[in-house]
DNA sequence: TGTACATCAGTGAACGCGCGTTCACTGATGTAC
DNA sequence: TGTACATCAGTGAACGCGCGTTCACTGATGTAC
C-alpha cells in the first residue's frame, strides 16, 4: 500500500480548503481548476483523484466551512464572550457583520458569498448550503431559548440580517454605505433578538434607534 | 438615412430587456450572447453595433430594471394601497418578498438575484446596483418621515431584509424554509418600519412579476 | 537488513467545446433626384 | 411618382482563448521476502 490513506486525505483536505477560500473570494466559476490545484501546491491532473468534477468539490468545500473556519470563528467568539447561548449569539452577530469580516474576503462565509452561485448550483450544493444556515440559525434560537415562541422566526430574521447585509456590503461599491449597511443589519439584529451590544470599545450602536 | 434612430433604440431596448430577464434568472456568466440576441429575434453578430461589450449590456441591464420593471411594479403597488408613503412601503414589502416574486425568477430583482455576481463585475455595474439599492432605500426613509431621526438606518435594515430574505430563499432548496425565510423577514421588516400589514397575498405579488 | 515489486498519487500534454469578440458581407430602408 | 443610391443594422462564419476533463505515463512509497 504506497502512500498512506492519511496522506491522501491530508491532500483532499489541503485541495477543499484552497478551493473554499477561492470560491467565497471569486465566486464558482470563476475560480478553475488550474488555480485551485495550484494553490494547493498539485496540478491539474490530480484533481480527478479526488473528485469526480467540479460541482462535487463545491458541495464539499461549503460543507467544510461548517466544521473547519467556522469552528475556529466560532471558539474565537466564545473565548472572548463565553459560551452563554445569548452572548455567544451576540458575539456571533458582532463578528459577522464586523469591518473585518467584509475585509478579508478570502474568509469569507458562504452564505453571503455564494447565494446566487448556489441557487444555480447542484442539489448537493444547495443541501450543503442549507446546512449552514440552519446550523446559524440554530446558534440564535438557543439564544432565544424554548419558551420562546417566536424564537425561530427572530432567529431566521437576524440570520437575513447578518448574511443579507454583508451580501450587499460586498456588492456595493461604496465605503460608506457599505459600513452604514452592516451598522444596520447589526443594530437590527441585536434589536431584534434583545441580545447585548457586546462590542469592544462599545458605544457607537446608537446609530440606529431601538425599533419600536 | 437608412432605418430610423427610433428603429435602433428600439432593437436596442428589446436587447436589454431580454437581458435582464436572463441575467437576474441565470446569472451574468451563464447567460451568453447568443442566447440574449437570439431572445430579441437577433443574431450575435449585431450585438456589437450596440454594445461595447458583455460588461457595458450588464450595467445598462441592472439600471433598466429601476426604469422598467420597477416602475410598473411600483405603480401596481400604488394603485393597489394609495401613494402614502407608509402604506406604500407596506405595499413594497409585501409584494417584494411574495411567493408570487419567489415563484417568478425571470422577474426577479438584479438586487436578490445577483449580488455576488456584481461584487465582481465593473465599477459601472456596480454603480447600477447601488442606485437601485439607493431608490428601494428612499422608499422606506420616506415611509420614516424628516422627523425620524432612526429613519434611515431602519429603512436600511428593511431593504436588508427584503433582499436578503429573498437571496436566501431562492438558494435554498427547501420550499418549506424558504416560505419560513420569506414570513420571518416580512413579519420584521413591517415591524421595523412599523408598517402596517396589507397583506393581500397572491395578488400584491402579481405587481413585481411583470409579464415577459 | 536490503532489495524488488506493486500500487496509485500525482504529472502534464492533449482534447473538445463553448464562449466573447471580430469581420467581411448582405440587404432593408430613407433620401435625392 | 418612380428609381438609383448611400447608409448602416443585422448576418453568420471564423478566430482565439481558456476551461473542464481525459489519459498515458512517472515516480514516490509501503510491503513482501
Amino acid at each position: 500500500m504506497p502512500y498512506t490513506p492519511a496522506h491522501k486525505a491530508e491532500t483532499r483536505a489541503r485541495i477543499v480548503a484552497n478551493a473554499l477560500r477561492l470560491f467565497v473570494r471569486h465566486g464558482f466559476e470563476a475560480v478553475t481548476i488550474d488555480a485551485i490545484m495550484a494553490e494547493a501546491g498539485l496540478t491539474r491532473g490530480g484533481f480527478y483523484n479526488h473528485f469526480a468534477n467540479k460541482q462535487e468539490l463545491y458541495a464539499e468545500a461549503v460543507r467544510s466551512f461548517g466544521t473547519a473556519t467556522r469552528n475556529e470563528g466560532r471558539i474565537e467568539v466564545e473565548r472572548r464572550h463565553g459560551a452563554d447561548p445569548v452572548a455567544f449569539a451576540a458575539g456571533i452577530v458582532d463578528a459577522y457583520l464586523s469591518r473585518r469580516h467584509l475585509e478579508n474576503p478570502q474568509a469569507h462565509c458562504p452564505l453571503m458569498a455564494l447565494p446566487s452561485d448556489t441557487a444555480r448550483s447542484s442539489e448537493a450544493v444547495r443541501r450543503a448550503y442549507r446546512g449552514l444556515l440552519e446550523t446559524m440559525i440554530g446558534m440564535f434560537e438557543r439564544a432565544a431559548g424554548p419558551e420562546d415562541t417566536g424564537g425561530r422566526g427572530r432567529a431566521l430574521a437576524i440570520v437575513t440580517l447578518c448574511v443579507g447585509g454583508m451580501a450587499l456590503a460586498r456588492a456595493v461599491d461604496d465605503p460608506g454605505l457599505a459600513t452604514e449597511l452592516r451598522e444596520a443589519a447589526r443594530a437590527a439584529a441585536l434589536g431584534l433578538g434583545n441580545l447585548p451590544d457586546v462590542r469592544d470599545g462599545a458605544a457607537a450602536g446608537a446609530c440606529l434607534a431601538a425599533p419600536a
